[in-house]
DNA sequence: AGGATTTTGGAATATTTGTTCCACAGGGTC
DNA sequence: GACCCTGTGGAACAAATATTCCAAAATCCT
């Protein structure tokens, strides 16, 4: 992810160690205001990203302009400067995303070369969010649902098929009894679905149909049904006991499933180790 | 920080919780720009309070007004209403990565959340090495064989077949003429190769005979193969015109497939566009 | 197909927010 | 006490951001 904000000053801090560093640093042998500041801005680092010019005057009880200078003397341009370091180290290579989809269409097409560098930076940042954003919770009982079925039903089609087959991979390798659901020949599966199996249905948007029918007749059915989809408001949440969701980050069209499949084989390993 | 904001909306909501509760309410039978909002706004509920309406806006790719209207729907006055209630929530769990990543670790050895990590670092190392090693050439010539071939012809099995299924995905929607092979029915198919045709063959340690056996079918019959596997000394590099290595790191037993399917997408979109 | 209704995009506008600049206050020096 | 020099506040200005509004497009009903 090369750097969007190119001039950089020298002597401007880009990390926020590097502020508090600088903090620690200049904080001695300051005038009345702007030790206020300093000493306010220490003790909320954390609220910098959320909060405007005025709050941090009013909070360290000095006029706007005050807090600018201080800046300054941080080594920023001014109070924007600084605050987009701290936005953008909330988490890591956010913004510009769809800039960059603008570039690349715009750009010499896409080279293969460019494209790959796009699908791995969107397979990092959904690796990243998912590691931020799992539910620890929703996976232990989805482990501890799957580890206690008897059969368990791994439903998955179009962008999910990769993400179901593999895991149906992993469990099989494990020796867990799981059944891979496909289209195949347009069989009517709704009848393999016993008493004491469970279900581990996987769909994004836009969420498909097939899926959606088959987890909601193992759910009537009265089967344990864990869910692994892309956001809350899924529809699968109306059918699954357990909602395991991952956020990828798509570039262009198509998911890297980075993340997806990250979580999933995590779920097999830990399923398959449980029920030895 | 208390409470300045006296004239709230009724059925404004008024914690983050509300909210996301409002936007499964909210999603279904809406309007396309506004469930792009809505399923924006779900997946990156954390970064309200640090973005502008554009960002959001650029992100769901929709404009700015439409995101307005979407929080307006929530039941908040606009968009400055409704960050209001994410900046005061706000408060960084530093979702550091890094640390993040460290939390996960922690658990029991052998927890879910400490496999999740696990895959996650892995998937991360493989997608870095990629970016390292990929060979350029090889790629370019890789997209020039396929965009010039009639069908092309996906093989993959086992662990590879994941893989191979997203690629018969991708290339199916982006309408160029794909065939997956798959076992079902064990159907001998090498007679679907005609002049012409190109075959993208995927296999990794330990090699399937069936992958390699398909692809020296393939070569056989004066078709062009590309081969996507884990080492230059594959013994699908006997077979292959072009070769395209990618290095996996492992967890356990299990790969992450993060790289190579970064690696697969990119192609396919490569190739699709190069059809055009 | 035709009309009513909803949805949409974007230009115009309003508002908030950030920054600059300058006149002035205070404190030290001769 | 006059002179500088640093520090200070706030008014004026500039930039960004949010919001409204309306004509055009799409969609939904008969």
């Amino acid at each position: 992810m090369p750097n969007d904000h190119p001039p950089a000053n020298p002597g401007e801090p880009t990390t926020v160690e590097a502020v508090r560093e600088r903090l620690v640093a200049v904080t001695g042998g300051l005038p009345k205001r702007l030790r206020q500041c300093a000493d306010y801005v220490a003790q909320n680092l954390d609220r910098i990203a959320v909060s405007t010019v005025a709050d941090i005057a009013a909070g360290a009880d000095v006029p706007p302009s005050a807090v600018i200078r201080f800046c300054q003397l941080l080594g920023f341009s001014g109070y924007s400067d600084m605050q987009r370091l701290f936005r953008d180290a909330y988490s890591p290579g956010w913004p510009n995303y769809a800039t960059r989809l603008e570039n690349l269409k715009s750009g010499p097409s896409g080279s293969p070369r460019a494209m790959v560098a796009e699908f791995i930076e969107a397979g990092r940042m959904s690796l990243e969010k998912l590691a931020q954003s799992l539910d620890d919770a929703a996976l232990e009982q989805a482990v501890a649902t799957l580890a206690g079925a008897g059969t368990i039903h791994v439903v998955g089609f179009r962008r999910a098929y990769p993400v179901a087959s593999y895991l149906a991979y992993v469990l099989a390798k494990m020796e867990v009894p799981a059944i891979l659901h496909h289209g195949a020949g347009h069989l009517d599966q709704r009848f393999a679905l016993r008493p004491g199996d469970a279900m581990l249905a996987i769909t994004f948007a836009p969420y498909s149909d097939e899926t959606l029918a088959l987890a909601a007749a193992a759910r009537a059915a009265g089967l344990a049904v864990v869910g692994l989809t892309d956001t809350a408001a899924s529809p699968l949440s109306r059918s699954a006991n357990t909602l395991l969701t991952v956020t990828e980050v798509d570039f262009g069209a198509f998911r890297s499933l980075s993340a997806t499949i990250a979580l999933a084989i995590s779920l097999a390993v830990a399923v398959g180790t449980a029920r030895r």
